[in-house]
This record gives structure tokens, C-alpha cells and sequence, in this order.
DNA sequence: TAATGTGAACATTTTCACAGCA
DNA sequence: TGCTGTGAAAATGTTCACATTA
């Protein structure tokens, strides 16, 4: 479909995707004292096969040793680096509602190296105010506070309604990443990465497998 | 990979998760009076192509009219059966946290024909208590809870370190789906399907984008 | 004419097979 | 021997081309 962009676009999307399991697999097998990995163990912790592990990290370079394997902490730091995420990055949250607490209050994403540097609301109650650590910006200032930050990845936490609105801010004010909780799809354009958290469409998927499990 | 049960097999996860994007859009479409839709609408809406719409749609029968192309409603029921999700599910939430809490709130759960029956959390100021409508169990009863009520779906909102445990209990009181949010890759038969909501991971890819965008 | 449904061509992704090395 | 990295084969998914129909 795309042909341009070609540095972006050799690497498929399955990939990256991929990468963030490993990198994640990887942390974990740290924190327990791993020090060192074979492709086929990745198989037994992740269930993906040795063969995609091997070809994924071959993509960005030759990582592993033929003897030991793959050095889970230099892994660890070669994979961060390649997805941008080895050192802190701020975000943005808009939408306080009960998602947006949520998401405020998770710890991943400090964990992970994204750090939610603002959030923005419509609610004169919330706005000023300070809700678990982060200051609440009014929606009136959410183009002004991206350019002035240079906020590149900003998550959409807004109802329905308002979420095509506020993609269209934040897209015009330098946003290039966006992660949409809203279920709406989005239109974005083709320069700014979409990426949907969509968790009623993944039970209606379980639906069905559930279903037709039940006919055999 | 798999070669056995080919009832569910022969159709690949990719239509199935736009079957679900499909549904959604003519329920929109629906609401704003719409009765009737060409394939390459789809392409319009949702930037699927018109070939891979008729494609997905014709592996489950003739859904269209050559002159007046899908109709909205029939289609929406088409799906919705197809998926299993034509009438209400009973599914149950393990973990009310403020994910969990979150999730409770949600009304796109109850729109798109799923109810959550039932909770259950460890924590005693929660247990017995009616949250958000719904009763709050103990995780002691969460077996009995899901055979007695035949329960074939369920979502993980529990910490890390309680994920697997939990999954493991719930597979073996017969529970079929499961929509995980905890951060972990859980390990169940290949007769139980998982799907992971995973927004961390999602913001990771997005970061790779979003650093590789700036390289240009 | 213009749409759906579908077999064939093309593209992508995964799996396999093996060269090179400790 | 048993691992990584990688080109080739197989499988899967998408796009194209067109027969059919209103």
C-alpha cells in the first residue's frame, strides 16, 4: 500500500510489535537474575517461534553469541533504543474521566519510560487542579502547551464525541503519535501514527472463538 | 501452526477483528440514519478496501444486493450473530483496581452485548460491597461463581503478580476467553483464547514511529 | 453502467534449511 | 554438538481481474 517512507516502512509492523514483547519478557528475566537468553527459549516464555525471534532482532543487527546466546541486559538496552524509549519521554492524557484516572494512576508507563507530563480536561472542576501528581490543564491550552513542550505522542482518553476534535488539535499543534482509548477510528494523516486501544472489539473477537469452540 | 479445528481455523483472526471494526461502523452509520452501504464505503470510513470487505464478508455467506449493496441493519445482524454477540453475554471482571473501576464505568460493555455480572477482588473493603451496580465477590469464589453460572468469558484487571494465578483458576472452572490487562504474557491451553490489552506496549511502537518520522 | 462475489496474481510473513562458528 | 544469522520455500493475506447480475 505504502511504498515511500522506506526507512519507516521495511521494517513490518508485526515486528515492532514483537519487539515490545521481547523487551518486556527481557525486563522480567532480569528482575529474576537472567543474565543471558537462547532464541528458542523465547518460544517456551512467549510462544513465538525461534525462527521470528532470530529473523525480528537480525533486522537491527547481530545481537547474540553463538555460544551464550543473547545478553538480556545489552538486549534490553539495543531494543529500547531502537523503539526511543531508552530514555524518558513526556506525554500528554486527554480526558480525566474514569479511563483517564486509570491511566494516571497506572505505573507502567513511568516504568516504561513515558512520563505524563500534563493532562487536559473540559471539566472546570478538574482543571487547575492537581489529580494523582499531574497537573490539569483546560482544553483551551492543549495546542499551545504541545508546541511549547514539543509533545510528539499524546493519548486520547475523551468520549466519543469529542475525540475526532481533539485529534485534529493535536495533530495540527506537532503531535505525531497518538494513543486513541476512544471507540471511534480516528482519521489522522498519513505522517501521524495511530494506534487504537480497542477493548470491546477484542471481546467480541473472544465471542467468537468462544462460540465456535462450542460447535466441535 | 495449528492445523486441527478447522471450523475456526479456516477463517483467519484478521477478518475476524474487522468483522468487529465492520459492526461498529454500521452501528454509527445506523444511528445517523443510514441504510444502505456499497463496499467501497467501507474504504471511505474506515480505510479498509472494498476487495478485502467483500472478501471478509463473503466467507460467511451473501450479505449483499448488487444494485443496493449491503443493508445496514441486515449486516449488523449478520455479524452480530456471526460473532456471537446478537444477544447479552454474562462475562465477569476479576480485579476492581482503578482499571478495573474503570472498566465497570464503561458503558460501551452493556452497548455492545456484554454484562459483567459479577466481580471479584481480594480486598476485603471491597468484598460484599455493590460497585458501579455490581457485587463484588471474593476471589474465593470465583470458581464456584463461574461454573454455577456457566460463565465462558472473563477480563483480568489484576496486579502482575496475580495475573497467571488467576487465569489459571478460571481456565479450570471452564472459562474459554480472556480479555487480559495485566501487563504479563499468561500462559492458557490452546483451547482458551487470550487476548491482551496492552497499551504500554502500544505507546512503545508508537515512540519507534514517532523517533523514526523525525529521522526524515 | 456499476455493483457483488470469487478465482488468480501478487505481496507479505512465517517456516524451513543450512552455512558459519564456539 | 548446538547456537546465531540468513537465503529459500511454504503458507498466509491482499490486490487484481472479471464473470455475473440488476
Amino acid at each position: 500500500m505504502r511504498t515511500k517512507n522506506s526507512k519507516t516502512n521495511k521494517i513490518s509492523s508485526l515486528t515492532i510489535d514483537r519487539l515490545t514483547v521481547y523487551i518486556r519478557c527481557l525486563k522480567r528475566l532480569k528482575a529474576v537474575g537472567v543474565s543471558h537468553i537462547f532464541s528458542h527459549q523465547f518460544t517456551k516464555h512467549l510462544g513465538i517461534s525461534a525462527h521470528v525471534v532470530r529473523k525480528d532482532l537480525s533486522q537491527f543487527g547481530q545481537f547474540g553469541n553463538i555460544s551464550t546466546g543473547y545478553n538480556v541486559n545489552e538486549l534490553i538496552k539495543s531494543l529500547s533504543k531502537i523503539l526511543g524509549v531508552d530514555d524518558n519521554q513526556n506525554i500528554i492524557l486527554i480526558g480525566v474521566g474514569n479511563l483517564g484516572r486509570a491511566l494516571l494512576g497506572y505505573k507502567g508507563f513511568e516504568q516504561d519510560g513515558f512520563h505524563i507530563k500534563a493532562i487536559f480536561d473540559i471539566d472546570d472542576t478538574k482543571i487547575n487542579r492537581v489529580i494523582a501528581g499531574v497537573r490539569c490543564y483546560p482544553l483551551t491550552d492543549l495546542q499551545d502547551y504541545i508546541i511549547q513542550n514539543n509533545i510528539k505522542i499524546a493519548v486520547i482518553a475523551v468520549p466519543a464525541a469529542a475525540a475526532q476534535i481533539v485529534a485534529d488539535e493535536i495533530v495540527k499543534a506537532g503531535v505525531k503519535g497518538i494513543l486513541n482509548f476512544s471507540p471511534i477510528m480516528l482519521k489522522v494523516p498519513e505522517s501521524v501514527k495511530l494506534n487504537d486501544v480497542d477493548f470491546v472489539s477484542k471481546l467480541e473477537t473472544l465471542s467468537y472463538y468462544v462460540k465456535n469452540l462450542k460447535e466441535e
